[in-house]
DNA sequence: CAGACGAATGAATACGATTGCAAAGATATA
DNA sequence: TATATCTTTGCAATCGTATTCATTCGTCTG
């Protein structure tokens, strides 16, 4: 007999029969700080462990109004930075007894491989969907990386009361609290250091032009270089894409003179950079040109790239990101807070150290 | 006046008072297939537009007892296998109304960096305390991307009617339904691959020992290499972790003869001993020694790795497993099924392909 | 031992939706 | 126009739990 589908459910009240007390005990009993003898709750416990039963998280999220449920919207995860953040925030989050609701924001990507070429219409009404399939599951914070939100959708968020944090980006005109690394301190630190180390045709190779993680990096750097009296030699757009990001840095290649260094401004197309310098362009790293990128990401330590780049301290932005979610959930919305980390420059083996 | 804490929530009720209806037809217009008539379903979606008013999914799915909620619990993301097969499963599962609340198996990662030994007693425990509590968010179904069950906890899932499918990785003992790659052919080409190309030293690096999917490829590879009359050079162990396999490539690197070729169960793996080889120890790959992976991963097919390998293939084994699954909710618990999809040989340049 | 007070308990209600049922309305047929 | 049939509609019960309130029980104090 195959078919044993009447999923017989177990309830409190099931529970509450076989041990001989009423629903409230057995409700009590699984609620801390509740008022329950310990005589009562040991035959309520007995008497579930019997039944196997476990209480229904969605039916007390319907009474209580807090789901323990916080979306995550992420945009792509073939940046190593975001599997990465994600375990993070996933098991930080556990630890306080909140889960993940997952959504991905799928990129129109299209046949030829152009991707976010920037974040149109098209995809911000997308993004304002799944939020809004989001908010149908009543959560209890919402967590956008590498997002941006609609002025109108953040509000309804605001209205709902569900806080809203974006992880890794920022968003200047809007009330949105934001967790991220301080990017304009990187692109500071690094055009500091190509000036130090006797760099003289700095170029730079752009990302994906609506992120405020990209203009800020691109303004440190330019900063920096300012006050070195450098001038930006060349400028190419990767778009925070592999691909395209080969495409720049065979348009660098064919330069003369050569560039001698060059900043991009993350780590993921840092290493479509380096594979076509050397493999397609015979190209020494750091010998003919030096390289810095952003994030150090794992594989940025792994010898094949012995990547010199900034360093996003995710455990810190995710334990930022976490606390202040909590804080605004327990406390109701509170004033927006920009937190921006500082992160060191790491010094690996792709950018040259000594003046030439 | 910074609170208002007063979270009004609005109802479909609201909605009724204002659109002059019942509660009832409130509902009706927000379920498909509901006998509204098109007047009142417009006057509904008018007045909801007006609250912005969106259904409690928390509050219906305590009526249907679908929670349209899948479990995904995966042990690791530093696997870049990983994160792809997670953004495709949620993207899939998304597309057919489904979502995924994500759950880590925190791995026990102990302070000298031995990581995951073998599946002890205490990473079984704390499986079974997590799949609990994904149980209790009353989901539709559970993924396990590369995770075993305890036969008490897959009856415990059977018993609450709640499908489990074992997402690269299966186990034969109990009956639970999974979805592989052919491990045991992708272990078979390898080896007729190496015999072809004139290797007579092959060397294996193998992954986690309790793993099916290291078995498999183990038990493939051993098969072809006796059907071609070839013995095992040398034989290592990597735990599928990048630092065990550095390790395991430093001793190899040591032999004298070299193994002219090896082969390593995983992808992530390979990395490393292909960053040992060429730049601890000054190899060239494939010229001093031939390298062969498992997975494909995004970064296999960089030039820096450029690696010959057994392609996962990631999309069949998504699409599968999300029909294996929807199909096992619609239908109630059917009988058990081990898919394994067969995957490609990639050949790339870390394998010579001529006699030596 | 009486009275007071805090802890423990159960009955009843609420959370926000779905859905069976019966009544009412609309449409078609003769 | 009257009757039969199908569609809409509202009422009310229900899902599984938390929580208020009133009551009972136990313990402590004077």
């Amino acid at each position: 007999m195959p078919r044993d589908r009447v999923r017989e459910r177990i309830t409190s009240l099931d529970v509450a029969r076989r041990a001989g007390v009423s629903q409230s005990a057995v409700s009590r009993t699984f609620t801390p700080d509740s008022s329950v003898s310990a005589k009562t709750a040991e035959k309520v416990r007995q008497a579930a462990a019997e039944l196997s039963y476990r209480p229904n998280i969605l039916a007390r999220s319907l009474i209580t109004g807090k789901s323990h449920i916080i979306g995550v919207l992420v945009s792509y995860l073939d940046n190593f930075f975001y599997p990465d953040a994600l375990e993070k925030l996933s098991n930080t989050l556990q630890s306080h007894g909140y889960h993940v609701l997952i959504f991905m924001a799928a990129q129109s990507k299209n046949s030829a491989g152009e991707v976010r070429q920037s974040d149109n219409s098209d995809d911000a009404a997308a993004i304002d969907k799944i939020v809004g399939e989001i908010l149908d599951y009543q959560v209890d914070g919402i967590i956008l990386a590498s997002i941006s939100l609609s002025s109108t959708l953040a509000a309804q968020c605001q209205a709902a009361g569900v806080p809203v944090i974006l992880f890794n980006r920022s968003q200047s005109g809007d009330y949105i609290s934001s967790v991220t690394s301080d990017n304009f301190a990187g692109g500071i630190k690094v055009g500091e250091y190509l000036a130090q180390t006797g760099h003289k045709r700095p170029a730079y190779i752009a990302g994906l032009a609506t992120a405020s993680t990209q203009r800020d990096r691109e303004a440190g750097f330019m900063t920096a270089l300012a006050a070195a009296k450098l001038t930006l030699y060349w400028r190419g757009e990767g778009h925070y894409d592999y691909d395209a990001a080969a495409r720049a840095a065979r348009i660098m290649a064919a330069l003369d003179p050569l560039p001698d260094a060059v900043f991009i401004a993350n780590d993921h197309m840092t290493f479509a950079v380096m594979d076509v310098l050397r493999y397609e362009c015979g190209l020494s790293v750091p010998d003919d040109i030096s390289v810095i990128g952003y994030d150090d990401v794992l594989v940025s330590s792994w010898p094949a790239y012995n990547l010199t780049t900034v360093r996003q301290p995710a455990d810190e932005m995710v334990a930022e990101t976490v606390s202040l979610l909590l804080k605004q959930i327990d406390e109701g919305q509170s004033d927006v807070v920009r937190k921006a980390i500082d992160g060191p420059l790491i010094l690996r083996g792709s950018c040259r150290t000594q003046q030439a």
